[in-house]
DNA sequence: GAGGCGATTGCCT
DNA sequence: GGCAATCGCCTCG
């Protein structure tokens, strides 16, 4: 199966739809050590203006925020600690939203994943977390404000994902009635998903 | 399995 | 200048 990159179209939906239509398709990294990819088996949505989990809650606009006012498809990744995650900008123009990768199945690179993550780990513990996948993969925060449409980062056609399933997202503790909304989606069964 | 801490970034006082 | 953050790893039991 040739691997390219989906439509802008694809990223034109709701929030909520597109965290759930991400699932089963295919991450891509291309870089001067070689391409890495895995299927995305769980993600989470994060809508601004009313999320008080989210970056942009109440349209909070700051340098860093300012991608997720943007056209969806764009790149957003967020360093915290010693760790990068990446997000999925969705919503229309001036609409704050975002979806959270939060891990994949690994699929090509895997020598490129152990390189990058430690030679001696179960393969599982390769992607199945949302700092971990960002490593393995060599997504870094150099790859902010890029687009999911095209090279060297960007979500290709990928398979059925099987069972979806949702419930609470995870890390948000301080968030007020906003950690109790079902906004994190993953594929029943699969190994790789964080929890 | 639970608990604690690392060590970066950028926003806010 | 302080502090909180979409987390992971190591250590201890």
């Amino acid at each position: 199966m040739k691997v390219q990159p989906l439509p802008q179209s694809f990223f034109e939906q709701p929030t909520l739809e597109l965290a759930k239509g991400l699932l089963g398709k295919l991450l891509v990294k291309e870089s001067a050590s070689g391409t890495a990819s895995g299927w995305i088996v769980e993600t989470e949505a994060y809508i601004g203006p009313g999320d008080r989990a989210a970056h942009s809650f109440g349209n909070r606009r700051t340098p860093r925020t300012e991608i997720m006012f943007a056209a969806p498809g764009y790149v957003y990744t967020y360093v915290m600690h010693t760790h990068c995650l990446v997000n999925v900008v969705s919503g229309k123009v001036d609409q704050p939203e975002a979806v959270l990768i939060r891990a994949v199945e690994p699929y090509q690179g895997l020598e490129l994943m152990y390189e990058r993550r430690g030679e001696k780990k179960k393969e599982q513990e390769l992607t199945n977390g949302p700092g971990k996948l960002t490593k393995a993969l060599g997504i870094d925060r150099n790859d902010y404000g890029r687009r999911f449409v095209e090279p060297p980062l960007y979500i290709a056609k990928g398979r059925q994902p099987g069972i979806i399933m949702s419930g609470p997202r995870i890390g948000i503790d301080n968030s007020g009635e906003a950690r109790e909304y079902p906004w994190r989606f993953w594929v029943k069964g699969n190994r790789f998903v964080s929890r």
